[in-house]
DNA sequence: GAATCGTGGAG
DNA sequence: TCTCCAAGATT
């Protein structure tokens, strides 16, 4: 950390007034239109809104919304859907685990709440996939409770202000900042105003990178800003080791022009999505006879190749095509489908690309 | 409790 | 091109 770190100490009471009087008058003016910023605010429209921004940009959200929304526009509605129909709208968005959890929210939420949003910190933390900060934003911007909230907007903020510079990987820090937020929130006059302002001024005004302290409305009262600290903190994370594993993908398509298309397992990454027939392998690409040994396929031909890069991978794909085996004793995993009903699947990202871009293009018989 | 879970925007 | 990280949660 910096040679010369700030204690850091809990907020006085009549400095927590002043700066959530601030936060609370600039967001008053300068709040952005997104969808679920409707009043009243609908409790739904809101959870969906909150599980689909979690580290995810507020701009992706708001292109998302309102399909969600209007396929699903309460949560018994969802309730009663297939999982596989909220997984294929949520293609493309990654941790695919919200998109399930959320799932089983909505009928935990129909079976045990009535059909209505919580509004309890308590009941929200039982929703799957609704954690301190999910639980605390509901809480708080939809039903204006003095719930603390931290995420990475007003991590930054609490820190900056108070020039805390402490090591993001330790959990201390963690516990410094859910400890500030909620004096802050209350000595706040609304809790909803007062939370979502404290965010969207991280958004805006005070940026991992070149905060523009001259807009800022806390900028008199911070110790960072003070000290010219403001980029240093806080300071950044060590970035997280790729390792690199292979891929080979292989596109089968039968006599009709079907393709087969399999789904991964329900662990890891792209977990329950589909894919084209897929091997993996750690070390090295998998062979040819590999290949046609594992997956029962005839006529193999290279299609192409290209890397994938997750945070924790580099994938690189080796694409094949191929015909089935005949007769079908080892006639692959997966099922034939029509290009039709492939797009209609949740489709692994890359696979995207594989199953409707390559496919099409590669020879039929 | 460290590792894992995606994808893309911004600089 | 490369880095950082986004309205975090789960195991």
């Amino acid at each position: 950390m910096r040679p010369d770190p700030v204690t850091p100490n809990p907020i006085p009471r009549d400095r927590a007034k002043r700066i959530a009087a601030r936060v609370e008058t600039w967001f008053a003016k300068n709040a952005r239109d997104l969808p679920w910023r409707t009043s009243p605010r609908d409790p739904w429209m809101s959870l969906l809104s909150e599980i689909l921004a979690q580290q995810t940009q507020i701009s992706r959200v708001a292109e998302r919304i309102p399909a969600l929304f209007s396929t699903f526009p309460s949560p018994t509605h969802l309730a009663h859907a297939p999982e596989q129909s909220i997984l294929a709208l949520w293609s493309g968005l990654g941790y695919y685990s919200r998109a399930r959890n959320l799932h089983k929210s909505a009928q935990m939420i129909r079976d045990s709440f009535d059909g209505n949003v919580p509004s309890a910190v308590d009941d929200l933390l039982k929703l799957p996939g609704v954690g301190r900060y999910t639980a605390g934003a509901i809480a708080s911007m939809v039903f204006n409770q003095r719930a603390p909230i931290v995420d990475g907007n007003v991590r930054r903020v609490i820190m900056r202000i108070e020039g805390a510079d402490l090591d993001p990987a330790n959990k201390a820090t963690d516990q410094y900042a859910w400890a500030q937020s909620q004096r802050l929130v209350n000595a706040c006059t609304s809790p909803a105003l007062f939370n979502e302002g404290l965010m969207e001024l991280g958004a805006l005004i005070c940026t991992p990178r070149a905060p523009k302290c001259a807009q800022c409305p806390l900028s008199r009262s911070c110790r960072a800003r003070r000290a010219n600290l403001q980029d240093q903190i806080p300071a950044p994370k060590k970035p997280a080791a790729r390792k690199a594993i292979h891929h080979a993908a292989v596109i089968v398509t039968d006599a009709a022009g079907k393709i087969l298309a399999e789904q991964r397992p329900a662990r890891g990454l792209w977990a329950n999505l589909w894919q084209a027939p897929t091997l993996e392998s750690a070390e090295r690409a998998p062979t040819p006879r590999q290949i046609t040994a594992e997956l029962g396929v005839r006529k193999l031909k290279p299609a192409g190749h290209f890397l994938f890069k997750t945070t924790h991978r580099d994938v690189h794909f080796h694409i094949y095509s191929a015909h089935p085996a005949e007769p079908s004793p080892g006639t692959p995993r997966g099922e034939f489908l029509s290009p039709e009903a492939i797009a209609a699947k949740p489709l692994a990202t890359p696979h995207r690309r594989i199953l409707l871009e390559i496919a099409p293009a590669t020879a039929r018989p």
